[in-house]
DNA sequence: AGGGCCATGTAACCTGTTACATGATTGA
DNA sequence: TCAATCATGTAACAGGTTACATGGCCCT
């Protein structure tokens, strides 16, 4: 359920195209929840029987034509409610292909488990970097420009509160990918005694 | 593709019943990698189509009847080869709902996102102390029992290689479990401030 | 008497992935 | 000239969730 969420959030801030919210989702939430196209448009489809937002196709000159989503008052009120009703405990996520592959290492080859955990390591520090604050300027700019080309829609709120959120969201993977850091390389050298 | 070789790595230790897969995936990977019974039960039938796993009927006086599943030597090949293929590189998961709640708490009661951090503060502090090495020999126990059950098999090796690799898991859930931790206090505190 | 455990499954549904199809414009 | 970007989708498949059905045993 939460892609929906996710799409109606996005779509808070501005009206977008399903082809946008894509490109959106890549320089934000992209780290905390991903869809394909493909998705994002069968989802788009569903809201908008069900009337969580309304379309409109927007002629371009040269660029292809493009299907305009807007959140209608009975969206908001979904995605306000999804963010209000009484808070639920949530578990961490479990679903970690490369743990698994570790918890049954015994029967790997040990050359190849140790290739796969300086991958892994590898991995990690090419990552972290990108997971800064820094995109979050040029996010607060997308959703500008989208709400200009919008007629008669009064800028929403992309303010410091907002920015204060996605300080915390970029904090958390830093900080967990350091915790991730230290296990693998903690890891790595107890084999290599 | 996961689930598969989950199963397939816990049928190596012993022959099990789906009924007992789902309990020892409770005491085991449960944080790692879950399942509904209905999913093993689907996933079992079809590993048999593919020739995998073989099963047979086990009668049991007063409890009912179950259906023993036991590993086949192509089944025992397509583990292996999962876990001795070429490393792919494993991005972290990326599906994390209490995440997307945080990123969009611009639109959130602050009264309630507070509650909800403290809820989520305590379900780490409960859960992280239940994540602990303890639950090895218990699992060690419950293997080596389904093998002795198993006529004609040696036992095969639950040993000091395979207790390393659990305790490398649970080792990430608590590293995790803290940096998790101390991001939420953090974030509260910025709240409180 | 009622709930929980043991033990099996089926069916429908929802969500996510992969592959295919189309076609103009822009930059290297 | 070739690849990337913009822009829309459909169809098929894979994987995960929820609900339903059955029935005996054991414990309180």
């Amino acid at each position: 359920m939460s892609l929906r969420h996710a799409v109606l959030g996005l779509l808070d801030y501005a009206p977008l195209s399903g082809y946008s919210i894509k490109k959106v989702f890549e320089i934000s939430i992209n780290h905390i929840w991903t869809a394909k196209l493909s998705q994002i448009y069968r989802e788009l489809a569903l809201l908008e029987t069900e009337g969580l937002v309304s379309s409109k196709m927007v002629r371009q000159g040269k660029r292809p034509d493009k299907k305009v989503y807007t959140l209608t008052a009975k969206g908001r009120r979904a995605f306000l409610g999804w963010l209000n009703e009484f808070p639920v405990a949530f578990g961490p996520p479990r679903r970690d292909e490369f743990l698994l592959r570790i918890f049954f290492a015994a029967h790997m080859n040990e050359k190849l488990l140790k290739r796969e955990l300086e991958n892994f390591i590898l991995m990690i520090e090419t990552y972290r970097p990108l997971i800064h604050a820094g995109k979050i300027p040029e996010l607060t700019d997308i959703l500008a420009r989208a709400n200009q080309e919008a007629p008669g829609r009064k800028a929403p709120t992309v303010d410091a509160q907002e920015a204060r959120f996605w300080r915390f969201t970029v904090r958390r993977f830093q900080l967990t990918a350091d915790a991730t850091l230290l296990w693998a390389r903690e890891c790595l050298a107890e084999l290599e005694e």
